[in-house]
RNA sequence: CGGGGCGUAGCGCAGCCUGGUAGCGCACCUGCCUUGGGCGCAGGGGGUCGGAGGUUCAAAUCCUCUCGCCCCGACCA
């Protein structure tokens, strides 16, 4: 394509609201324009990678026998009251009414579409399994869309389902997904690290998640860096490290001391001169409408996740000042478990077999000495802290690190959620009528692309892997004026089509400055420079990554750039 | 939903506190010039100051309401 006909919006400043790389890249290089918050066009330039994104993707899917729809985003209400999941979804899900007053949603995924498909048309164990793909874009009233394409409510998808007659069945087809996802992520030039990962509101055992590390993610992965044990904060268990100075020896009763003004943790730990670990944390929280105490070292973190799945409880919530004032006699900041009686109370596995901590008395200004769990308190233990730095690997004992990345691929095993609630059932080689277990795996293709660009930019610009890249190679004369420059980039611009190089000609009026700015910004991994080398028939090729110059006649170099793209 | 910030030319911003001519850089248009890293000179176009209401002789500026966007948190397949 002839870049002077082209529309590649660059800016040569950052905008404003831009906050992530990614982000900034993404507006600066001309690839995408906001519409609205978490709506985005995507110009030219981003509609190509994730076109080659797609294409990859498919390939893949394709190659593990999956087959591809194309599913409605427009769905009626009826399908999602079936599954629960009209409720469930609550504020994330756009609705909408039509003409005649009818509820209809738009799909945040399409595991209800795929049900209902199935259960009109499969019949027998022989039509399974199947594999059934679709790339669509799908809609969620994100309560927070940021970072440019990596929080948005308007997205596409790649989702796929798998029916199988048996777990073993499901078994293969989660691994087929598995594979298939390294291949993708892989082809696209991500570097990954795959997680076990908590399988949430979709239910169903099995999970993992792909994860690419970068600043501009969400989520934090928990990674033995040597290698092995790697998992999602949420579900990461690890073996805490011992507490900063041991417990007091002895048999010991609890016993009140004066601790004026001092709430936090840090604050009582300042006063009495013990460390965070040998105190205490105890909160009170409300799950299910009924209060729990959960009690952890003072230096550790609730995990809600944990928390939630320990209590066998779906929602949650710290509870408020007076509520908590009204059950404990105290403020927070002065909690503690000793005597506590009306509720229930869950304590972290970490404070099993600890001695003489300190905790809140339930008495504004006064903290407890010498609380043995166990024997001043009773509690239920279960894993309940967050996996903090620090830690060591349960198995192996070796340090493990805590590392923000972003989710770019989750594949789980879902189980009989849909296909049971949802009625769908076939028949097996006895005749006997079964319900089919599925697997839901999904990637977005945006991710992708902003995982590359936040892996791989520099202050130039973005240095996007050749296989996404909108062009994989930029012609570009360095005098506009000189026929001769212009003649030999026309004429490599043909040789590099002919060898199905996606090619560039940069055949604006500007001066040289403004088109390698240009080109470096919006990533082309090559360009190709004709200019004053000419003259002794040498163009230079010059790669983006690694900013690598290579001199080369100009006989060769559509050739060269083909094999260096290779 | 809680906290914070910002809406002034396409982009980045100043002006607002202390009311009185709407400004700067980049981009854009024309001409000249220049051609290996966002070149130079000259001329030029472009603004409901997010919106509504109010105070005032007079509002970008003060007050009230409202809409939008961004960030932190909550939330999140």
């Amino acid at each position: 394509m002839r870049w002077s006909k082209l529309f590649i919006p660059t800016l040569r400043e950052n905008p404003a609201e831009a906050e992530v790389p990614s982000h900034q890249l993404l507006l600066r290089a001309g690839y995408i324009r906001q519409l609205s918050a978490g709506i985005y066009n995507y110009l030219l330039l981003a509609q190509r990678s994730i076109h080659k994104i797609m294409q990859i993707t498919r390939e893949e899917m394709d190659a593990i026998g999956g087959q591809e729809m194309y599913l409605p985003a427009l769905n009626p209400a009826e399908l999602w009251q079936e599954s629960g999941r009209w409720d469930v979804m609550g504020d994330n899900m756009f609705r909408l009414k039509d003409r005649f007053q009818r509820d209809y949603c738009l799909g945040m995924t399409h595991e209800e579409v795929v049900t209902y498909i199935a259960r009109g048309e499969l019949r027998s164990y022989k039509q399974l399994p199947q594999i059934w793909y679709q790339i669509q874009t799908k809609f969620r009233d994100e309560p927070r869309p940021k970072s440019g394409l990596l929080r948005v409510r308007q997205f596409i998808m790649k989702d796929s389902y798998s029916f199988d007659i048996d777990p073993a069945g499901l078994d293969a087809s989660y691994q087929k997904h598995f594979s298939a996802y390294c291949k993708t992520f892989d082809r696209c030039g991500l570097k990954y690290t795959i997680v076990e990962a908590h399988s949430g509101a979709m239910g169903g055992s099995q999970s993992h998640e792909f994860m690419v590390a970068s600043e501009a993610g969400e989520d934090f992965i928990v990674v033995n860096p040597k290698g092995g044990y790697a998992a999602n904060l949420e579900k990461a268990v690890s073996r805490p490290a011992p507490p900063a100075s041991p417990d007091p020896d002895g048999d010991l009763s609890p016993e009140e001391f004066h601790t004026p003004g001092q709430k936090s943790i840090e604050q009582v730990s300042a006063f009495d001169g013990f460390p965070a670990a040998s105190h205490l944390k105890t909160l009170v929280m409300v799950a299910d409408e009924q209060p729990v105490l959960a009690l952890l070292r003072g230096d550790h973190q609730l995990s809600e996740t944990k928390f939630a799945e320990a209590l066998g409880v779906n929602h949650f919530r710290p509870a408020h000042p007076a509520e908590i004032y009204g059950w404990m006699g105290a403020e927070a900041g002065s909690l503690g478990p000793a005597g506590v009686t009306n509720m229930r109370i869950v304590a972290d596995k970490a404070l099993e077999g600890r001695r003489n901590m300190i905790a809140g008395a339930n008495k504004e200004d006064y903290h407890l000495r010498h609380v043995t769990p166990g024997e001043d308190f009773q509690a239920e233990f279960y894993d309940l802290r967050q996996v903090a730095a620090g830690d060591t690997d349960i198995s192996t004992g070796e340090p493990l690190e805590v590392i923000k990345a972003i989710e770019v691929g989750h594949i789980f095993k879902l189980g009989y959620k849909y296909s049971s609630a949802m009625g769908l059932r076939v028949l097996d080689e006895h005749g006997k009528e079964v319900t089919p277990i599925m697997g839901s795996y999904g990637f977005g293709m945006e991710r992708i692309l902003c995982a590359a660009i936040e892996l791989y930019h520099d202050a130039d610009g973005i240095i996007m892997p050749a296989s996404i890249a909108p062009f994989h190679v930029v012609l570009t004369p360095v005098n506009s004026n000189d026929a001769a420059q212009r003649e030999a980039a026309e004429k490599l611009y043909g040789e590099c089509r002919r060898l199905g190089l996606d090619a560039l000609l940069d055949d604006r009026d500007e001066r040289p400055g403004v088109k390698f700015k240009d080109a470096d910004l919006i990533g082309i991994p090559l360009r190709i420079t004709v200019g004053k080398k000419l003259a002794q028939g040498i163009v230079e090729l010059a790669i983006r990554k690694g900013r690598r110059l290579l001199d080369v006649p100009l006989a060769e170099a559509a050739a060269k750039a083909k094999q260096l793209l290779a």
